[in-house]
DNA sequence: GTTGACCTTCCAGTAACTGGAAGCACTATC
DNA sequence: GATAGTGCTTCCAGTTACTGGAAGGTCAAC
C-alpha cells in the first residue's frame, strides 16, 4: 500500500503519517521508487495511533502505549497509569474551561449588545 | 515601574510582558538605562490582557478587546460578538473533552490494572 | 508523449510562551 | 573603590502536533 491507501483507511492525513515516521511512531520499508509500502501491520498501528489521538492522548503517551501493545510482557497496570494520569488531566481542562464558559455566559448576557459603547465585558476586564 | 514591579502586581511573567511588546500589545517607553518604564495605564492595560487571556481569549481576541476597549465609538454588539464566538469555541471544546473523559473512564474502570498483560484500553485501541 | 494524480524531500509557519546564555545596570556592603 | 547579588537587556532555541507549499520524481492512462 502506498501512503495515500493508508491515509484513507486509516483516516490519517499523508503528511500526518509522514511525520509519525519522521518521530519513529511507524517504520514502513521503501520501494524500489522510493515510495513508502505499508503492510496491514503498518496500518494496523496508524489505525491505533488515530484512535489514541482521538481519545486525546500525547504523542508521547502514544509512543508508549505503542510500545505496551507490542510488549506482551506488559503489565495492565502500566497502561492503566496512562490512561488514568490522562483522564486526570482531561478532566482538570475540563474543570477549567467551565469556569471559562461560567465566567463568559454571566457577562455575555450582561452585554446589551446594541450600537452604544457601554460594555460591562470591558468593564470587567478592566476592573480594578 | 520597571519591570519586574509591573509583574508581580499584574501577575503576568517579565518574559511574558516583553512578549506582549514584541507583538505590540503594549509599548512602554524606555528610561535612559534602557529598562522598559511602566506607567499605571500600562499596568492597566496589562491587567486587562490577564483577565483575558485567564478567560481563555486568544491572543489576536485579546488585541482586538483591547482596541475595542479604547475606543470610545465602539458598539458593545463588536464585544459582545467576539465573546460569543469565543464562548461558542469552549463549548465545543468542553463537548469534546467530555466525549473523551466518557469513553477513557469506560474503558479506565474495565481494566484490573494489574501484572497480567491483557488490557482492554489496549484492545480498544487494537480494535478493527 | 503528455497530462494528471500521486509520491518524494525540505522549509516555513502555527500559538503563546518559556528557558537559557551573554552581557549591562543598579544597590548594598566591606 | 572593589565586589557580590539582583535585575535588566537582547537573542536564540525549544515546546506540540501538525499543516501548507514549493520543487521535483514516478506512474497509469489516453
Amino acid at each position: 500500500m502506498n501512503i495515500g491507501d493508508v491515509a484513507s483507511k486509516s483516516g490519517l492525513p499523508a503528511k500526518t503519517i509522514r511525520y509519525y515516521e519522521e518521530i519513529g511512531l511507524v517504520c514502513p520499508p521503501r520501494g524500489e521508487n522510493g515510495y513508502r509500502s505499508f503492510g496491514e501491520d503498518e496500518l494496523h498501528k496508524l489505525a491505533f495511533l488515530g484512535r489514541a489521538r482521538a481519545l486525546g492522548f500525547s504523542i508521547e503517551d502514544c509512543r508508549i502505549l505503542l510500545a505496551l501493545y507490542e510488549d506482551d510482557g506488559r503489565e495492565s497496570a502500566q497502561v492503566k497509569k496512562v490512561a488514568e494520569d490522562h483522564l486526570k488531566r482531561i478532566e482538570e481542562k475540563i474543570a477549567q474551561l467551565q469556569s471559562m464558559r461560567s465566567t463568559l455566559k454571566h457577562l455575555v448576557s450582561s452585554c446589551a449588545g446594541d450600537n452604544r459603547p457601554n460594555c460591562p465585558i470591558l468593564n470587567d476586564l478592566a476592573r480594578d
